[in-house]
RNA sequence: GCUCCCAUCGACUAGUGGUUAGGUCGCCACCCUUUCACGGUGGUAGCACGGGUUCGAAUCCCGUUGGGAGUACCA
């Protein structure tokens, strides 16, 4: 039986990334029928951020992937926030103390950062000297013994041999090997009680059961730290999959510099979670080249490692527009107007019954990116016109137009309500222009203008239908021409 | 600097020795048309470079170059 996790730490908004590592996570597991957990990472209390955790929870639920342990569901391995798990870690680290594969350590920030100052200024790679710092093996048993005692702050660090390598393997990647003396001794147990993400990631990991380690590239050059520590603890390990990294424009890791990077971000955009999701996706991660869009279950159904790239990735906004554009054409008409409420609601529209916001929708899905277009593209369809497009007026509005505009008006009238329909409006509009020996765009455009006040929108006869009858007439009758 | 990873159109990718190197986004043109979109059609553009291996390399090997990640008592 397959396990997997995904392991944010709660240190700020979820990333895009973080979605898409958890997603893989989540696709992988159900495609094979295991489980999919959660676990927190909350082993740094200097970069606790209040609310992150909760984001965690709100922004999956959002996009609908769902976890079947975690700490706000629970299960048969908690508890799943490593905060509440440091007893176990110092049970473990005491576990590599005795088996000699980790050792005290007594220096200070300050003496690090001279270590390492020396080690640049003589062109070495920084890396701990075990054998010039304070440490178990420079001070001896006796000295270690009676610092520990004295209450002289402590770290627990992971002995690296001097010579040979380390061979790691990777699902995505192959086989690696490093040599150990570019390993560093690993601090597992910080002088604050709280273990380093290694330690504690290897333990849950393997206490959890997890099979199959997926998470983002940016792990690879401590994977050979890893294997080490589950060899010291003489653990069978699981297999690994890192994932090729999210991209910035300028190719480095997406970074908040990018521009919008948490998920929190897209859905306040007016993004749809679905198209979100599918975007990320194919960030990395390609089942068949002829097509673009999935469900989550057909994801699922074709998710596979072996299919996932080695190449990092460019986040890039545009497709996502598009994507996003796809997915608004596709859904149920009922999920959007029940989205773009609030957010007419913020921009100053209120009271607009959902019957009339799924008509507006339905009106002008095909020609917005994202539901928050909506109040600025057709804001003439929820209150009186803001603006006149000058130039587009200028064009079509000639001497004579308001005459003809208010023929049109008087016709209109004369429709009886059940006969306002976008082919008797048409009709009206293309006998008229018949009767004048013009073309339809004629009047077609002097309409819009007056009606919308601009020239870009949806079908001028729809428009009108869903504006309504009185609204349209009595906006055909005020417009007197483009203000001077 | 050191360690590791990576390399197909501008972007996301298909491709696992023999293809006119395919698809999608973007861009351009045309069609549709009351505008803008949608949709349809066509086009633009790519195997980083150099050596091998092979009858034959985008595909395999080596090197170069380029890019990235890591190099914390952060994850």
């Amino acid at each position: 039986m397959v396990r997997v996790r995904f392991a944010p730490s709660p240190t700020g908004m979820l990333h895009v990334g973080s979605l898409r590592s958890g997603l893989y996570n989540y696709l992988f597991a159900r495609h094979l029928g295991g489980t999919c957990i959660l676990r927190i990472e909350d082993t740094d209390q200097t970069r606790y951020v209040e609310g992150a955790e909760q984001n965690i929870f709100e922004m999956f639920r959002w996009t609908g992937i769902e976890f079947d342990e975690g700490p706000h569901v629970g299960g048969p391995h908690g508890p799943y926030r490593q905060s509440e798990r440091t007893d176990i870690y110092r049970v473990h680290a005491q576990m590599l103390l005795d088996r000699g594969t980790a050792y005290y350590a007594f220096d200070t920030a300050e003496e690090l950062d001279r270590m390492r100052e020396r080690q640049k200024a003589a062109g070495v790679a920084p890396k701990y000297d075990r054998t010039s710092m304070r440490n178990q093996f420079t001070l001896g048993e006796e000295e270690t013994r009676r610092l520990i005692d004295s209450g002289t702050p402590w770290t627990i660090r992971l002995f690296v041999p001097l010579t040979g390598e380390t061979r790691t393997s990777d699902l995505v990647r192959g086989e690696s090997v490093f040599p150990n003396k570019t390993i560093d001794d690993q601090i597992l147990l910080k002088s604050d009680g709280y273990p380093t993400y290694h330690l504690a990631n290897i333990v849950d990991d393997h206490l959890m059961e997890i099979t199959h380690v997926i998470r983002g590239e940016e792990w690879l050059p401590s994977l050979p730290k890893h294997v080490i520590l589950y060899d010291a603890f003489g653990w069978e390990k699981p297999q690994f999959a890192h994932l090729p990294l999210l991209l910035g424009p300028t190719r480095k890791k997406l970074s908040k510099r990018d521009g919008d990077v948490s998920v929190a971000e897209y859905l306040q955009k007016g993004y749809l979670p679905e198209a979100l999701v599918n975007f990320v996706a194919l960030l990395g991660w390609n089942p068949t080249a002829d097509r673009e869009i999935f469900t989550v279950e057909e994801m699922i159904a074709m998710f596979e490692l072996e299919k996932v790239n080695k190449a990092g990735a460019i986040f890039d906004l545009e497709k996502l527009n598009w994507m996003n554009g796809m997915y608004l054409r596709q859904m149920p008409i009922e999920r959007l107007a029940g989205d773009v409420l609030p957010i007419l609601a913020r921009a100053g529209f209120g009271n607009v019954e959902m019957i009339y916001a799924e008509a507006v929708v339905d009106l002008i899905k095909e020609r917005i990116t994202t539901l928050n277009d909506i109040p600025t593209f057709a804001d003439y369809m929820f209150g009186p016109i803001r603006c006149i497009d000058f130039a587009y007026a200028q064009k079509h509005w000639k001497a004579g137009t308001q005459e003809q505009v208010a023929e049109m008006a008087g016709r209109f009238a004369r429709l009886n309500p059940a006969e306002w329909t976008v082919s008797m409006i048409e009709g009206v509009v293309r006998g008229y222009a018949e009767e004048l020996g013009l073309s339809a765009g004629k009047l077609i455009h002097p309409l819009r203008l007056a009606i919308t006040g601009r020239q870009v929108g949806a079908g001028m006869f729809e428009t009108m239908v869903v504006l309504g009858q009185g609204t349209s007439i009595t906006r055909l009758r005020e417009f007197t021409g483009p203000a001077v």
